[in-house]
DNA sequence: TTGCCTGCAAAGTGTTTGCATCTAG
DNA sequence: CTAGATGCAAACACTTTGCAGGCAA
């Protein structure tokens, strides 16, 4: 199955309509390595598809990330960032000089949870684990400078 | 020590003017269990404090942030949200029933930590760890019912 | 054909900034 | 006395919404 039929069979599995934007969307957001603003998505699709609007870009950013098609992230500088989602459960380690991010899928945090729960009598739903640091091209950079 | 008094060493030790706005602010967010936005912090204050601007809490918490004397957490709603800052290094159990924050201090990622990094070459330089789920209270009250 | 989707422009919302005034040190 | 702090209002930046037209199913 090619990748392209592969977003096509997961729209449709989350009862959306297929359509050429979408598409787009989804195609560029698996390209990013990096975490990205709707901004950011919105500038780089637009070389190549010049007919999506910003506005389609926040509104499809949401819709997947309620299909669970990308990932929500904190909040960069000032505005809402999304990250390529591939796994289950997962955290991310996130490079502090490029933003690129890692998924991480083990983390072994159920022990500490359920101690968790045994100490304060929170009945436990979920955690959120991110690490951060410096890639290794980051590190090989001249520190200071940027790109 | 009066918590006042410490409250105005904690503020001279990191540069800063003592105000008696800034005292109350600290005073304030002393006495919140749960996470806050400025918003929030601001009604509150205005109660007892009506000559304390909006825009006074935004700039004294984002000072506070920088000296180290409150947490900023990730955004609630649409807004950034803050909480007390109590030890060095340590994590957040937070209530999704009433947005109770409680402190983890120890995590025990030390050693996962290195295994990313040996894995990936990142040089991790911080991690970010937050559990979420029902406080006792909130297990207690019928479910559905807010407050 | 029908209901969801899109793009534009306008409206919202939370946050920051400019400036005159005030005050802690 | 001086640099930093405050409050107000205006400016900003990001996000959401209303609406008419378009398109997938």
């Amino acid at each position: 199955m090619t990748p392209l039929e592969l977003k096509r069979r997961q729209l449709r599995g989350s009862g959306r309509k297929v359509t050429p934007q979408r598409l787009s969307i989804l195609e560029a957001v698996d390209e990013i390595q990096a975490q990205f603003t709707p901004q950011q998505l919105y500038e780089r699709l637009h070389k190549r598809h010049p007919d999506i609007g910003l506005v389609t870009v926040y509104r499809t950013l949401k819709l997947l990330d309620d299909s669970g098609l990308v990932c929500r992230m904190g909040q960069s500088g000032r505005s809402q960032s999304y990250a390529r989602r591939p796994h289950e459960h997962h955290h991310h380690l996130v490079c502090t000089g490029c933003n690129k991010v890692v998924d991480v899928a083990s983390c072994g945090l159920g022990e500490l949870g359920e101690k968790l729960a045994r100490d304060t009598g929170f009945a436990i739903s979920d955690h959120h684990l991110e690490f951060e640091g410096l890639c290794r091209q980051c590190q090989l950079a001249t520190p200071g400078e940027k790109d």
